[in-house]
DNA sequence: CTGTTAGCGCTTTCAA
DNA sequence: TTGAAAGCGCTAACAG
């Protein structure tokens, strides 16, 4: 491997010189400049970055922390998260929690080990308190997704129950009144929150949900339910809390011979992975995790970075019938 | 941060003992050693990783490029190799190739800039000509779900072909004479070997097939392919390339008030992901992308490492109809 | 079994 | 605008 002193005799400077240019440092002649990268691009020189963390104590590598690597919403975070990183001239190191407190301390536990500079958390089984210890240690990361009390500002928020109820409104307003929702496990406040904003649109509007039912955040979820609801109702909208759940119903819904929107209306919470790509296309809240995470990472880099509130927004497409 | 330093002074002795016993070298006083960990313990001692690659010139490192992150396949993939190389004690940085060789040269550049040790290429796009460059630049890295001409020590393969025929085999065994091949994109080699494969076992049984159409491996395609199908034909089978086609045509399938496997029977490509909880389950043959990747790591880090070849495995479920 | 001693390749004062 | 020099925290011979 060629280093900053090949460089540096190559083009008859010191090492402090091609330091300079390599960082991008004003103090360095026009000339010298010109032959300091001339000499880099003839030798192929690419900066070690052991030794510039060891001299700089800065890593350049940020770590991401997520629940797990399965299902479409992972990929839309990592593949969001990475690309801002790498923006920013960082690496990312990624870590799953696998859902449990111990997995998800340990983890953090060892990227900031690793030296992270910071760290993005899209983590659930973790406690506040935890978290907050962690501030305290003066770590330097973002939670996303999740309110901690006392780290406000740490954390990048979206309103779940108000989504939910929009959601819920959209239905409401096409004249529905034999509507479900189906939600994911009451373990996560994410889910209840959304249960809670359909529940809140309902009786808003004065009326009875025909059915609320919770499961897994995942397809075979979504089938089941749905199946076992259309043995015994049916009812005319189905709100489901998101895309995998909502896949799921309309393979039971389809295998029923039922049709949609014609005889079951469909809406979904979803994360721009899904909805948009089956037949008929489902109506949506969208759930901006993807900007959420671009501005968690901006965040974790710039200290001033003024906060920014992310709307839930209705994705209007196919799913939806009007009832007279 | 606490050094190995500080815990030397802790425990009375020198850095080069410290370092002995966190390297888990032998040669320690059993006394000593405790003495050491107890220092460590009480001083929260880790070492910093950016110091030992730079004196071992060694990164701990490993590098995987795929093509894409979405989709379950690659969440499957991450996930094996994430936890094979942390088995190993041993990092891992991944990056998108995004399915132009441009882009995957330039991310296998970056992450050898970046000082990994070995990489796990699943990548497309790239010609083997690059990567034969590559070996000769003496880069440690496996290739895999490729093969690579002049490069098979390095190459973890599966053979598509046989897989395809083996599922396809299935429906015939069951007295299918009318099955239809959905499959993915030409110009993905492993695409086409699927197709063949399915062409192969029809041939050899003295059968035409219904249909033969093609386009993403994704659920849309999936959906509007079987529907388009279903609209001019009636097959009693339909054989998948992946699990996401399965599902489309699922979709499609059920939509029409169609039944599985009362009236078309099922089998896809899997790779562990969904075939196993949709409803009905998917008969499928197996494609061991997890154990492979687990293998490519284990080969990255050992060299004498024997090569392991993987056989095809049919996965009896519930989509597959006997056919008197 | 343990300590001494050089570095690994870079950044970063401090002078010049 | 540039160079000299002192580390950053660790590993790896080499002695002892």
């Amino acid at each position: 491997m060629v280093t900053l002193e090949d460089v540096a005799a190559s083009a008859g400077v010191s090492r402090a010189t091609v330091s300079r240019v390599v960082n991008g440092d004003t103090k360095v002649k026009a000339q010298t400049r010109i032959n300091v990268e001339a000499a880099i691009a003839e030798l192929g020189y690419s900066p070690n970055p052991a030794a510039r963390a060891l001299a700089s104590s800065q890593s350049h590598t940020l770590g991401l922390v997520t629940t797990s690597y399965r299902g479409g919403f992972f990929g839309a975070l990592m593949d969001t998260v990475q690309s801002e990183a790498e923006l920013q001239g960082q690496q990312l190191l990624v870590t799953q929690g696998r859902d449990t407190a111990e997995k998800e301390r340990s983890a953090i536990q060892r990227l900031f080990n690793l030296r992270c500079d910071g760290l993005v958390l899209h983590v659930r089984a973790i406690t506040d308190e935890t978290l907050l210890q962690l501030a305290e240690l003066d770590r330097k990361f973002i939670v996303l997704d999740r309110e901690v009390q006392g780290l406000e500002d740490r954390c990048v928020v979206f309103d779940h129950r108000l989504a939910s109820a929009l959601a819920t409104q959209v239905f409401i307003d096409a004249g529905h009144t034999s509507i479900v929702c189906l939600h994911g496990p009451s373990s996560r406040s994410s889910s209840l929150l959304r249960r809670q904003g359909f529940l809140d649109a309902m009786s808003n509007a004065g009326l009875v949900p025909a059915a609320v039912l919770g499961g897994e955040y995942d397809m075979p979820a979504g089938y089941q339910l749905a199946s076992q609801l259309l043995e015994n109702i049916r009812p005319t909208a189905i709100y489901c809390c998101n895309e995998e759940l909502a896949i799921g119903a309309m393979l039971a819904v389809t295998e029923r011979g039922l049709r949609i929107p014609q005889d079951i209306s469909l809406i979904c919470y979803d994360s721009g992975e899904r909805a948009a790509f089956v037949r008929p296309a489902i109506t949506s809240v969208h759930f901006p995790i993807t900007e959420m995470a671009r501005f968690a990472i901006r965040k974790l880099l710039d200290n001033h970075c003024k906060n920014e509130s992310f709307l839930p927004e209705i994705i209007h497409r196919d799913s939806v019938r009007r009832i007279c």
